[in-house]
DNA sequence: GAGTTTGAAACT
DNA sequence: CAGTTTCAAACTC
């Protein structure tokens, strides 16, 4: 596409053809280049529209206003001046160039944004505001993009027919001054191609800006930005300064991925944390040599320099994650670890304080504790529940037989855990135990459900040999009886259990993160006063009304602060200690 | 909607 | 070519 543009542009050859559109193709591929005329040419007048690669290709005004114009665009990606719109597309000045040039300016995706609802069905183009350019200027976007002004709010307007020498002039003075200032600033690479990258997620296409920007304090994260605007990477052709404009950039994934995607506020608000850090911490107090970062740059260890601004950096991330709902932060891509392992700018990763604490196996040991917990309770709760029934029984046989009808209570567990042992006697709901009624409540049925999952059942295999959990047939209540009665119970002594488990991370927490502190302040005592007293361990604070961990949970806080080694937390000492405590 | 910020374009 | 100014869009309040 670059080499066939050639020259400059092209002669007027709507003079001569008013009402076709004349398509040029070498490569169908390829992007579409637009003719423009400046010599006057109205709406469907003048109206030729250049593909390089199509050449000799004739195609009516319709189409390319439908769809040629937009071609290639694949939804989101490059946004084009949009030629149904009522702007009218020109001719350029007739030039020596015999190939047309490709498209204008990539500057439409500002068009995009505000002349799309937000469906992205095209509602109006967008005007421009030129109030002292007379919109013969680049800065007019309709005069850069070639098309004339209509029903636009600028001033003393002369891009349009009754000043056609006016605009004749300034568009070769334009040229003149840049020959290239009507061609597309977006260039394909010729490095693979867009499906590659599209097939990549992250709306990425593969061009690049041909000029790239200059960006200083947008971090190439907003609109500001031509290559951020045109939904491209920042490229070697860049000269920004703390660029986030590439592809492993976690704020800009965070603006492209996630459930928010669509939450402006969050995205204005993720892209104005990356970049206060970006100008703030790092900005303009730092050597203009670090500012400017590449994507090149960013891979090759140049921000590992800075590893105090980094770390600052991280917590302010974090901050913003803290903002977000846990579902965004869910969507968030492998948090920080993904990003070491990948490709990515060598940043520190900043790891949470219980990172070494809460290790897989823990959790999985944790998961079986637990549902040994269950179990007991289950089969303890299981026999009272008999004992009582056997009472209960013998005192309605003397009063008034059952009915013997069967009660079926909601299996929502789709794996149907108990589909047969929630059946419910109803000889047994005789009002004496109300909870035996009650419904089980959603999350304790998930929680049901979910202890089918492999982890639990993988997890809890070598050491506890709870493999029979997986089938559940050792979670069937002894003597038949159903779960329902006992769920209640249940639910409450997992919870309970959970919940310490969680204290004790959190007192594990609080004891990191104090150490980490005092560290901290230990090697950086002149520069680090500011310190939260717990440091980053803020990432965990205790729960307000949260009490004291229980003693018998209390926490080797001698040996885990003495020892380097980050402390753990270990469920309830096996299966034995479960059946003794319960 | 007014004011501010931003970066490309224009200018020196 | 670098620095400055102008400009209009993007953004904030």
């Amino acid at each position: 596409m670059e080499k066939s543009e050639g020259g400059h542009f092209p002669t007027k050859k709507a003079e001569s053809e008013p009402a076709s559109v004349q398509v040029e193709t070498d490569n169908p591929a390829k992007k579409l280049a637009r003719q423009l005329d400046f010599t006057g040419g109205v709406l469907g007048q003048a109206l030729t529209v250049s593909l390089p690669e199509h050449a000799n290709q004739v195609i009516q005004p319709e189409v390319i206003k439908s769809s040629q114009l937009t071609v290639s665009m694949k939804s989101t990606q490059l946004i084009r001046p949009q030629p149904q719109l009522q702007q009218h597309i020109l001719l350029m000045p007739m030039q020596q160039a015999p190939v047309l040039p490709p498209l204008p300016l990539i500057r439409p995706l500002s068009r995009q944004s505000s002349s799309e609802a937000k469906d992205g069905t095209p509602k109006k183009p967008k005007q421009c505001n030129c109030k002292h350019s007379r919109c013969l200027k680049l800065y007019c976007e309709c005069f850069a993009s070639g098309i004339f002004c209509d029903g636009c709010n600028c001033a003393n307007c002369h891009n349009n027919v009754e000043n056609e020498a006016s605009r004749r002039e300034a568009v070769e003075a334009t040229l003149e001054r840049n020959p290239n200032a009507f061609r597309p600033k977006i260039a394909s690479s010729p490095h693979g191609t867009r499906e590659k990258r599209e097939e990549a997620g992250d709306g990425l296409v593969l061009p690049k800006h041909n000029k790239g920007c200059h960006c200083k304090k947008s971090g190439c994260l907003k609109k500001y930005c031509e290559c951020f605007q045109a939904n491209i990477l920042c490229s070697e052709n860049c000269k920004c300064m703390d660029c986030k404009n590439f592809e492993k950039s976690e704020e800009r994934q965070a603006l492209f991925h996630g459930d928010h995607a669509n939450n402006m506020a969050y995205l204005q608000q993720a892209a104005n944390a990356a970049i206060t850090d970006a100008i703030g911490s790092s900005g303009y107090g730092s050597p203009p040599v670090n500012k400017n970062r590449k994507p090149q740059e960013l891979f090759s260890g140049l921000m590992i320099k800075d590893p105090v601004h980094r770390l600052g950096q991280f917590q302010q991330e974090n901050q913003i994650k803290a903002s977000v709902p846990p579902s965004f932060l869910s969507s968030i891509p492998g948090p920080r670890v993904s990003n070491a392992a990948a490709l990515g700018p060598p940043k520190v990763t900043y790891r949470s304080l219980l990172a070494d604490i809460i290790q897989n196996h823990d959790i999985k040991e944790l998961c079986s504790v637990l549902i040994v917990y269950a179990q007991e309770a289950a089969k303890m709760l299981s026999d009272e529940k008999d004992a009582s029934l056997k009472q209960a029984k013998h005192h309605r046989k003397a009063s008034y037989p059952s009915s013997g009808v069967e009660k079926v209570m909601p299996d929502d567990c789709s794996t149907g855990i108990q589909a047969e042992s929630i059946r419910v006697d109803e000889s047994r709901l005789d009002g004496a135990d109300v909870s035996a009624e009650r419904p089980i409540s959603p999350g304790t049925l998930a929680l049901m459900c979910d202890e089918q999952d492999t982890i639990f059942t993988a997890a809890a295999a070598p050491p506890n040999d709870l493999t029979s959990l997986s089938n559940n047939k050792s979670f069937q209540l002894p003597h038949g009886q159903g779960m329902a009665e006992i769920y209640p119970e249940l639910e409450r002594i997992v919870l309970a259990q959970t919940r310490d488990c969680l204290k004790k991370l959190i007192t594990l927490g609080e004891i990191k993160g104090k150490k980490c502190s005092s560290m901290v302040r230990d090697t950086d005592s002149g520069r680090q006063n500011n310190v939260s007293s717990n440091g980053v361990a803020n990432t965990v604070p205790p729960p307000p009304s949260s009490p004291p961990p229980p003693p018998q949970q209390k926490v080797d806080s001698g040996t885990t602060a003495a020892n380097n080694a980050c402390p753990k937390v270990h469920p309830p000492d096996g299966n034995r200690d479960v059946k003794e405590k319960i």
